[in-house]
DNA sequence: AATTTAGGCAACCAAATGGTTGCATATTAG
DNA sequence: CTAATATGCAACCATTTGGTTGCCTAAATT
């Protein structure tokens, strides 16, 4: 799965917040991760099944609610993604710098 | 400006192409930027357009063309959120490990 | 048994998105 | 001077989105 898709699960307030939410690692179901947020269930809901999608989070049936569960692994993509996007521009900018020295005969 | 606002703008292949091209340091304009991508020069314009809003990208006019520079900052804060994300996860975790450790008495 | 609670599914809607075409301007090249 | 190139702006359009309401089922509580 690309990781575009993990940006894009990212890039809304809800779904960050519920992010937040599940990164405490505190238990939580549909209903409780959704607590708060100013839109109804299903709108909440909408924004979990996202979430899924991404495979940034996996529901759980447990009785008659749902856990959510967050997939750390695929948050971890989009910090790789990121980290190696950087590494590339640094190291672009260290060959510059030694161009530069060059240049000045250092 | 908040973090959501990177995701977002991470999140489209279009855009996330013309980052990865970016991040290569070669010199881009408007122009070259968007070449290949199957769409329209205004099409991909409006992407690039997103870039800037989200800070991501910074657009500098330079006679006829415009350069297109990327904001490694910027990026920067999408990384640290996740990192600051997971960093939680893995304290919890932590603490559960100890927590089960001490049940079996080690 | 009755009520409450957690959740699912589908239809519907306004607004935003993602793309296009058309036309205009300014800089560069021949 | 004329062509070509790089870009901008606005209007337009179909599709997706982000949210709602309404109704249904199943499990838990009383």
């Amino acid at each position: 799965m690309a990781v575009v898709e993990v940006f894009r699960a990212l890039g809304d307030p809800y779904r960050l917040e519920m992010i937040k939410r599940l990164a405490t690692g505190n238990p939580y179901t549909i209903n409780t991760v959704s607590k708060g947020l100013e839109i109804t269930r299903q709108g909440a809901r909408k924004h979990l099944q996202i979430l899924v999608d991404a495979d940034l989070i996996v529901l759980q049936t447990q009785g008659r609610d749902k856990r959510v569960l967050l997939n750390q692994t695929r948050l971890e993509e989009g910090k790789t993604f990121i980290a190696e996007i950087e590494l590339q521009w640094e190291q672009r900018l260290e060959a510059l710098r030694r161009v530069v020295e060059g240049d000045e005969l250092n």
